[in-house]
DNA sequence: CCCTAGCATGAATGCGCTTTCATCGCAATG
DNA sequence: CATTGCGATGAAAGCGCATTCATGCTAGGG
């Protein structure tokens, strides 16, 4: 590869200066075509490719955004859940994909990281300094962190709620309306199904998300006077089909009456739940109802197909980057922004509903 | 915003030079502990984030590999075939991840970009300034540029075979084994299900994906006497399932005896015509049988299961990442490379395999 | 025919960092 | 006690480009 031609290289070979060089890619209306036509000529013959670097650095702007994301790939699920996984990067990719087409149509770039679990080098400062703006997804990088950065350049959590009971953190948010999907979802269930003994199933590690949606399913029991506990019925250490279909095996066995509803926190569990409950020959939606959250694409097509609610994960891709868009274009400094994405809950068979 | 901190600031602040500053972020055993805690308090003070332009400048280099795929949004499907993008985890999606994970492994971070349709402004140009070296999937960017490029830097192409009858292109190649996997998919209609009658359903729009599964078929035709046209039976004009159950529609009216099995040039068209031709009550398998290509993640859930051929293609992300290292490690300029990762028959309930 | 706009181009500077190379102490050595 | 040698730091020179400012030139206007 020897070394890259440079301005300099056209330049001289064209018989010009580097300004001029520079002209003709940056405004080549401001040269006159004849000598255009000959830097251009001398640049294709070099196979001169300007240098993001310099241009970056002599601009300060780089025309790219970035996404940073948790590192999903469990070693130790390795073979045993690689579904699951998938799943799991099915959500990232979404966002990634949403955020790619909303970033292109304003000109930009995506620039996509992982964080390297072990890795202590900071996938941030990395990112972060090749970027004109950047959103984070949940959780995959301390907050102190990000606000360090965000003095300087947009930042924007994904999928997270604002934290810091004192100090409320500055960053920009986009989040999706978990309490209210499952406030919806959990109030169709008691007016329109009439039930009333509904169990919720949620996860034991920490995540704001499932907590937003327990929540949610709490307040339509309590307006509608239905008993639900300040806890989940049941925390299963992982969100997997495995572990929703020994929750479904777990509420059976319990003894006592079995609930008429389980919602599950996300699809993943409830659909395990399916296929638990008709090995053991109980049948959904006539002995129990069940729901899930999410929307992804199985919940359509396992059977009877699932009552859950969508999220709007590829729209969080694009209102991620055209937030950041709007804040590099504004110069204004305005108060971090907090948006609420809707979701959509959708009434299928698992429910009771008639199967779209 | 006001004006990001530099090294300078961080060196005037701690009270040492820049080239110390640097020095704590690039080899912090060289600098003493003392010092180096005085320079990352002040760094952290300062809100100090590293111009990672400045940085690719000095030290020409970027640590960052860049993918170009084509802009598949189709604005006219926009609403309609929302769905069909969605179920498909599109192909560039998985691509995107495998090279992701690999780029990540390596050190890597991934810069991805769409073309723009219709923007005349050259994609290429402003991701090849950014990185160390890229992949691009064929047409998305003319050969020739590429090549231009390809004397700086190097470039993987992506699901593309060499081109140029006279000039064969000097770029990496990384493929699937289309031939192959068609040929094998087809011997086993005819050897194991004595299948006779084959129908081929490929794309009006040129692609070398497309002609490469068809030439597979025709091979294995001729090999066991089986009768097949120099032409697929239909070119649809998108490989959405919206065409590919008109396809099979129009098949069925085509008048004369059905086919016995209609293979699919991708998954989703096979989807389309499933739903398709149990709409109109034909049977599959019984009546005739489908087969798709490229083992989509709704290929296994559709009813029946459908049979097809899995391509690598997280893998490919993956090996193209690996290549471009490999590139960038050795100083060798060796020869172009061109690797063919293998595919994967799967037989499934659509073809008469007992569904697995 | 001279003067002035206005246009195309060149000279020069700086963007923020990496990287020799030189320097300065200071401990180990003769 | 003078010398070496080495580790820690500073000084300075770019990296490749964008951009302002200055300059030369040509075409009109007086």
């Amino acid at each position: 590869m020897t070394t890259a031609p440079t301005v300099y290289d056209v330049a001289e070979r064209s018989g010009v200066s580097i300004a001029t060089v520079s002209r003709v890619y940056r405004n080549p209306d401001s040269v006159r075509a004849q000598t255009r036509e000959r830097v251009l000529a001398a640049a294709h013959e070099l196979g001169y490719v300007p240098s993001g670097n310099a241009r970056g650095l002599a601009s300060r702007s780089t025309g790219v955004l970035g996404l940073c994301f948790p590192d999903y790939s469990d070693p130790d699920a390795e073979a045993a859940d690689a579904e699951d996984e998938d799943a799991a990067m099915l959500y990232s990719d979404q966002i990634i994909r949403g955020m790619e087409r909303a970033a292109r149509r304003h000109g930009y770039a995506l620039l996509i990281a992982a964080s390297l679990k072990g890795g202590p080098e900071s996938l941030v400062a990395k990112v972060a300094g090749r970027v004109d703006g950047f959103a984070v997804l949940a959780r995959t990088v301390p907050t102190e962190e990000l606000e360090v950065i965000s003095r300087r350049r947009p930042v924007v959590m994904l999928a997270g709620p604002r934290e810091g009971a004192d100090h409320l953190d500055h960053l920009d948010h986009i989040e999706v309306a978990n309490a209210d999907g499952q406030r919806q979802l959990t109030e169709h269930l008691i007016s329109d199904h009439g039930l009333r003994r509904l169990a919720y199933v949620g996860s034991a590690e920490e995540s704001p998300d499932v907590e937003a949606r327990f929540s949610g399913f709490r307040q339509a029991c309590r307006a509608a006077g239905v008993e639900c506990g300040e806890e989940p019925a049941l925390r299963v250490p992982m969100m997997t089909q495995a572990e929703g279909a020994r929750a479904a095996d777990a509420l059976c066995d319990r003894g006592g009456p079995l609930p008429e509803a389980i919602s599950f926190a996300n699809d993943q569990m409830a659909v395990g739940a399916l296929y638990a409950l008709a090995r053991r020959g109980v049948k959904v939606p006539d002995d129990i109802v069940v729901t899930g959250f999410d929307g992804i694409p199985l919940s359509r097509l396992v059977h009877p197909s699932l009552t859950t609610v969508h999220q709007p994960t590829v729209r969080m891709g694009e209102a991620a980057a055209d937030l950041l868009v709007r804040r590099l274009g504004g110069t204004q400094d305005k108060d971090p922004v907090s948006m609420m994405l809707p979701v959509t809950v959708i009434r299928r068979a698992s429910c009771g509903c008639p199967a779209d």
